[in-house]
RNA sequence: GGUUCCUUGGCCGAGUGGUUAGGCACCGGUCUGCAAAACCGUUUACAGCAGUUCGAUUCUGCUAGGAACCU
């Protein structure tokens, strides 16, 4: 029976390193699964695999994109899927590695299809929020799709236009698109987190960045500072320097509000993962022996 | 030693004789396409003591701490 072997929790809980173990026991690749580390140019402050680690063990969807290249979960699902079949023509193992929640969601429970937004309509949304705001939003999605504005989050610009999008794309009601099932991968789901009390992994993180920094970080970040309007560079580690680069914040405050953003980013994959009704089977794994503990259940 | 002023929650910062300012952080949460994104909710005060008052964070006195100026 084929085998899907999921590594994800919060940032800097030391996911690559059990995977990289876990990868190696198993003979197989490492699919990532990581909405930055998936660029390029971003390698200290993503924490990417090092070319130690890549030499190891194939590292798949890490390090692909320019900087410009449009992504989404969407996107992770078909690659994935796509990597995962592709493991299993070698063995009977897929291992797939990464704190991108959504993404880990897309690709074991799916998305359902929707039409891809041309420039035109992506225009005209951008009109309605750009001179209108969040009401002139609503106040269009309560004519395309009422059922949705039922539900709908209406502060939240990104989600709306996003509704909005897919309604005028389609020409359809985007929640009439949205089948609110999921569906489930045709092999055995082993996913798992590493469980590190939080003390732990806030100084993890504290000290990660400051080593990030001893890497040059701040010149990692100086290469892409051109380019900072890019929605890969809203990154945690990089916007921050841009602030101090504008001189808006010292460069103490800068590093400090990076350790700050890093420990929220980590407090929000956990609460992710303590959504009710998901997630029951998730293995938690202690960390001094998780890449152990793990294989042992497979 | 004298004169004047100041003391608000983890931090910043308004304000009032009687209904919680606000911001940031913390904590909690949302989640079907840029998700390390975006958004939402909640909590922590009025330096201490005594007095005036129906009622004091707000007025008065004393104490403690701080600032400026004078000798």
């Amino acid at each position: 029976m084929k085998s899907l072997i999921v590594i994800t929790g919060a940032t800097a809980s030391g996911k690559t390193s059990v995977a990289l173990d876990v990868a190696e026991a198993l003979g197989c690749d490492i699919i990532s699964a990581d909405s930055r580390q998936i660029y390029a140019d971003l390698p200290i402050g993503t924490a990417a695999p090092t070319a130690a680690e890549q030499a190891r063990v194939r590292h798949h969807l890490s390090g692909i994109l320019p900087l410009d290249a449009y992504y989404s979960a969407a996107a992770f699902e078909k690659d994935a899927l796509r990597l995962m079949e592709e493991q299993w023509r070698r063995n009977d193992y897929a291992v797939v590695c990464g704190g991108s929640m959504m993404y880990v969601d897309a690709l074991l429970y799916g998305l359902d299809p929707l039409p891809e937004v041309c420039a035109t309509t992506r225009d005209h949304v951008a009109d309605i929020f750009r001179q209108h705001g969040t009401e002139g939003l609503c106040a269009a999605l309560e004519i395309v799709d009422p059922l949705y504005m039922e539900s709908a989050d209406r502060a939240n610009h990104k989600r709306l236009i996003h509704a909005l999008e897919i309604s005028y794309q389609a020409g359809v009601p985007y929640s009439s698109l949205c089948s609110g099932q999921r569906r489930s991968l045709p092999c055995r789901v082993v996913k798992a987190m590493i469980d590190m009390d939080r003390e732990t992994l806030f100084s993890r993180i504290n000290r990660r960045v400051d080593m990030m920094m001893e890497q040059g970080l701040a010149e990692e970040a100086r290469r892409v500072y051109p380019q900072r309007g890019l929605n890969s560079l809203n990154t945690v580690g990089y916007k921050e320097l841009f602030a101090y680069f504008d001189g808006i914040w010292d460069l103490d405050t800068a590093v400090a509000r990076i350790a700050k953003n890093t420990r929220v980013y980590a407090k929000k994959q956990l609460t992710w993962l303590k959504r009710p009704g998901r997630d029951e089977d998730l293995l938690r794994l202690a960390p001094e022996n998780a890449a152990e503990c793990l294989l042992r259940q497979l």
